[in-house]
DNA sequence: TACAAGTATGCCGAGTGACC
DNA sequence: GGTCACTCGGCATACTTGTA
């Protein structure tokens, strides 16, 4: 156990009480503002729930504060999320399967009794909330930059849905006035090409990725997947064998 | 712990090519 | 010819890393 404490805080090159700060991964919260929030007392993510923007700002810089921040409210949307989808979950359970009531079995484990087909077929894009870092596409990792990362993430968690550059802009740029569309265009290419680069750039390949990352002409883009081939997670996942 | 140097990132301007 | 998607090079800034 030492010795695992010891290779994580030789990785993350960190100090024992940094590690917490260090497994969530957020780009820019390098050893160094690791340390600086340890100093203040702020060791772990429920520390940094509980604090202000303005006390946060005091020992990070404000981008990274913004960043922060918006890593917190998305894990309490997503919480919030899944405890509806839950409760929508045994409804549904409760009106067509009445005999599983009597049957003593947990919310956890009806849903997996009644999995479809659909449910095999192969994950082609895996977004993990907590590797901003990188993307799993076609159970390969792909490096991409915090800002890509946020492109591709609002895009699947509006999947199937063509988001207007307006769209795009508000969400991803919100605080400038003066972003342009081509902002957009220039990470959705960058996008393209890493995961042409890692998965090959065949002329098969090329296609697949255009039906995938869909440009509307003058009306936006949209990520096209079935529910199926998209997973979203927000909880830690083991790295794929790539 | 602090700082300098190196690296990564984000952005823009400009250019190209496809399509209508 | 106009519009749009895509690409490249260069620059400023933010961030990381090595080390005194």
């Amino acid at each position: 156990k030492k010795i695992i404490l010891l290779s994580e805080r030789l990785i993350e090159g960190v100090e024992e009480e940094g590690l917490n700060l260090a497994r969530l991964y957020i780009p820019g919260l390098s050893r160094y503002y690791i340390k600086r929030l340890v100093r203040e007392g702020y060791a772990d993510e429920k520390c940094l729930r509980g604090l202000r923007e303005e006390e946060l700002a005091k020992v990070l810089p404000e981008r990274l504060v913004k960043r922060i921040q918006k890593r917190i409210k998305e894990d309490k949307d997503d919480q919030e999320a899944k405890k509806q989808k839950l409760i929508a979950k045994d409804k549904k359970l409760e009106n067509c399967h009445p005999k599983l009531e009597t049957c003593n079995l947990s919310p956890e484990i009806l849903p997996s009794l009644l999995k479809t087909k659909n449910s095999k077929l192969k994950t082609v894009l895996q977004i993990d909330q907590h590797r901003p870092d990188r993307i799993i596409f076609l159970g390969k990792k792909i490096e991409v930059t915090s800002t890509e990362f946020s492109l591709i993430y609002f895009l699947a968690q509006h999947n199937n849905q063509v988001m207007s550059y307006d769209t795009l802009l508000d969400e991803l740029w919100k605080d400038e006035k003066d972003v342009i569309y081509r902002r957009v265009n220039y990470h959705v290419f960058n996008i393209k090409k890493a995961i042409l680069k890692t998965i090959g750039e065949t002329k098969t390949n090329i296609e697949r990725i255009k039906k995938i990352l869909v440009v509307v002409p003058g009306r936006g883009i949209m990520l096209n997947l079935m529910d199926n081939e998209l997973i979203i997670n927000r909880q830690h996942a083991p790295a794929p064998a790539s």
